[in-house]
DNA sequence: TGTAGGCTTTAGGCATGCCTCAATCTGACC
DNA sequence: GGTCAGATTGAGGCATGCCTAAAGCCTACA
């Protein structure tokens, strides 16, 4: 199998990223908003990435991984996962620290390196986020989910995931002691009930952000 | 300050490493073999690096850093060996397979990230090849030593450091229980006495990397 | 003193991965 | 069915960091 750069690794798992948090496949212009770099630069890299089989492109069409790209695309998140579970676990960082740091080591350390920290971390199954971290052979399970801003008033769950892109949200959440696990009612789409039975305001990004059982 | 890429803190960081080792300042040509590289790649490189201020180079002749590369350079060792001593204490690497880890991680971890795994560590002094772990500041002790391949027939001493270039020479040492804090007595340059009175071979590249205490 | 051979530098190229700017396509709306 | 905005692509450039091949320098030895 052809061998990918870091930035190509990037593209990918960002591909990958989206299908995690919706049902349609991303377009050109999105991939390049997430990777903060201009479309022209998506458009050669996609040319790349679709010659080496790891994606699928029609011209002017969206972009999906192939069953390779999909393999590549998990291992680059089981790497970013794990990484951020060990910062949590075990250098004291908090769970909007983590992301940055995780985004350049995911691309450093070798296959060694992450089983030696997998096997310390016990094989955790979800990082800090909630996210779950796929095995290493590329498997991951998927629990039914809904995205708080889609629930329904009334709505009542578990928090199983948050993502971890923006850490303003990240940190509110914790100063609210929401996180993976909490139990929350959805009054509506800006605010949900604690267990206390207080009432609680959100963000629209923090509404995007939570994923409830459903 | 200027920053500077992964290569460059390869260039500064192998300078710098040589002298330790050598007392002369290292050639390009030298660099270039270190380096694994083309010399008038070195050449190129040098010339942006004496135009950042990090090293001293009249043409044609050696390469010394000047004190702004010493403490870039030192920068990137510290991070090496503090990455080399948390791979074997905390994940079961043995000293001859850090290296390369190490060499990848040096420019990929954060500050903050290296300041949590000294403190992690316990602020350590040296790394597992017994090189010392400069602090923050630049800052490292220097013990008098003798190159064994260097050391009279008949010096007893201690060993101190052993270089970790060549995985092969750690793990014929380690094989002979040989490491940092051993007893040696030279016989002579590819011979050493063992504490228990039993002689043991030394290939040539291990007298080379073994220091003793003067 | 002259010159061979090694070291260093220069010149010209290549791959990666980004950019801007301009051209082309697509889909939605009139 | 035509038009127009926005998305996508293509062309041409730039920085980094490596390469090979050729030219220039330097020294040691005859």
């Amino acid at each position: 199998m052809k061998p990918t750069t870091p930035a190509a690794e990037d593209y990918l798992k960002t591909i990958y990223a989206h299908t995690e948090w919706q049902p349609d496949p991303i377009t050109p212009r999105v991939l390049a908003t997430r990777l903060g770099i201009a479309p022209s630069s998506v458009t050669e890299m996609v040319k790349k990435l679709a010659a080496d089989g790891f994606i699928a492109h029609v011209p002017y069409g969206p972009l999906t991984l192939t069953p390779a790209g999909r393999i590549r695309a998990t291992a680059v998140v089981r790497r970013h996962r794990l990484i951020e579970t060990w910062l949590v676990r075990e250098l004291g960082y908090t769970w909007d620290e983590v992301h940055d740091e995780a985004e350049v080591l995911e691309h450093a350390i070798s296959d060694r390196l992450l089983e030696a920290i997998e096997a310390h971390l016990g094989h955790p199954t979800a990082d800090p986020h909630g996210d779950p971290i796929p095995a290493a052979d590329g498997s991951s399970e998927r629990v039914p989910a809904v995205l708080l801003a889609d629930a329904a008033p009334g709505h009542a769950g578990t928090v199983l995931r948050v993502s971890d892109r923006d850490p303003a949200v990240l940190r509110a959440l914790a100063e609210a002691g929401i996180g993976p696990g909490s139990r929350l009612a959805v009054v509506d789409a800006t605010t949900v009930r604690l267990p206390a039975g207080e009432l609680h305001p959100l963000a629209a990004e923090a509404a995007r952000a939570i994923w409830l059982t459903s």
